[in-house]
DNA sequence: CCGTTAAATTTAACGGTGTTAAGTAAACTT
DNA sequence: AAGTTTACTTAACACCGTTAAATTTAACGG
């Protein structure tokens, strides 16, 4: 029986999961569907594509419905739901941020643009502050995930000695310190940034 | 006469520039400086180490005299040209964005965090708003960058079909037409988003 | 100036990567 | 049954980061 598309993307995407991006080859990924590397060449044109359509299925896999907004959720908060589906699809996977960033041109992205300045416009929202919301957003979702998924080793952390660290950025680590005693966590960091942008 | 870690980071900033980031091999990079690839790891524990301090040269270029806001600016018009300053320092090197945002733990980076909650501190802001708003800027502007600096091939182009893609998202294609039409940068695109935080 | 030590680099090699070219077997088509 | 398309395999190429060991170069004290 012959491979389906679908079924190698969600191959790796599984080894994706196990291994992150770097761990994403060609050889590894085929080894697991029990084929040789030059065989996914037959399904994809390179890499680059391949890891273009992981990037589309971590998307689809949050927003096949992608629901309008109804009229009585503002379009503050309607906004503040997508954008933290669009954290949460590319959370679930690791390196997703990467992945998804990565993949510029994505027809899924565009489409939730499309709904998302939608939305605000006919919620009556200028057409240009739409766009400017939307987009800013956007590129803050990318750049806070990809941050917050980046792996700092055991041997990075050593080099940046924590106590002079703190000592030179005394207010940097006030503001950190004083964030998270408050009882405040990743997710609401995302969510008051977000709300920065939006409100 | 040895050579010096300075030298070897500017000839392989020069490499970055002319060949992207995927394009900074050892080999290649020891052969412009003519010595052979393991020499390099003389002076450096690996690739990931040298690209952490191409990140931090490029950063430095542009904040190494990195100045205290002066009583007369507002923070908030401070606020903005720091961060136009660090978009200007990715710019200036091809994948800026990409390598300066994979380095983490960027002293540089720390430093400049710390100047800007400062700022904002001193200037009446409290604590919290102030890591927020840093922090969402910068998040903001590392997304911005890297999106900014991905080249797309001709090829994707033409497989994304411009016609049917703007018949199928006409809210967002009128957004952009609107605001480049208006005689609009991408400079003021990035400046509009980062007051939409700071303001 | 010499001998020793440390610094800087070379040579050779390993296991891994994406990718191409050419051949092959099975599955549909006519 | 013959031919064509689909889905692969095998073999190989040119790279890549990295390590180990030998070797050269520079520095320094007696």
């Amino acid at each position: 029986m012959a491979l389906k598309k679908q079924q190698i993307i969600t191959e790796a995407l599984e080894l994706l999961n196990e291994s992150g991006l770097e761990g994403v080859t060609l050889r590894k990924l085929a080894s697991r569907l029990d084929i040789q590397a030059p065989a996914l060449y037959w399904h994809f044109k390179n890499k680059h594509a391949l890891v273009n359509e992981m990037a589309e299925a971590i998307l689809q896999r949050e927003f096949h419905d992608l629901k309008e907004r109804e009229k009585a959720e503002s379009w503050q908060d309607w906004l503040l739901h997508m954008f933290n589906h669009l954290r949460k699809a590319m959370l679930a996977y690791t390196d997703g941020g990467r992945v998804v960033a990565g993949a510029h041109l994505s027809l899924t992205m565009a489409d939730l643009s499309e709904t998302a300045m939608k939305a605000l416009v006919n919620a009556g929202v200028d057409l240009r502050r739409s766009r400017l919301i939307v987009l800013t957003a956007t590129r803050f979702t990318f750049g806070h995930v990809i941050e917050e998924q980046t792996r700092i080793t055991e041997q990075e952390m050593q080099e940046l000695h924590m106590e002079s660290f703190n000592q030179e950025h005394p207010t940097l680590t006030a503001g950190i310190e004083e964030y998270f005693s408050a009882g405040k966590t990743v997710d609401d960091l995302f969510n008051d940034g977000l709300r920065m942008i939006i409100d």
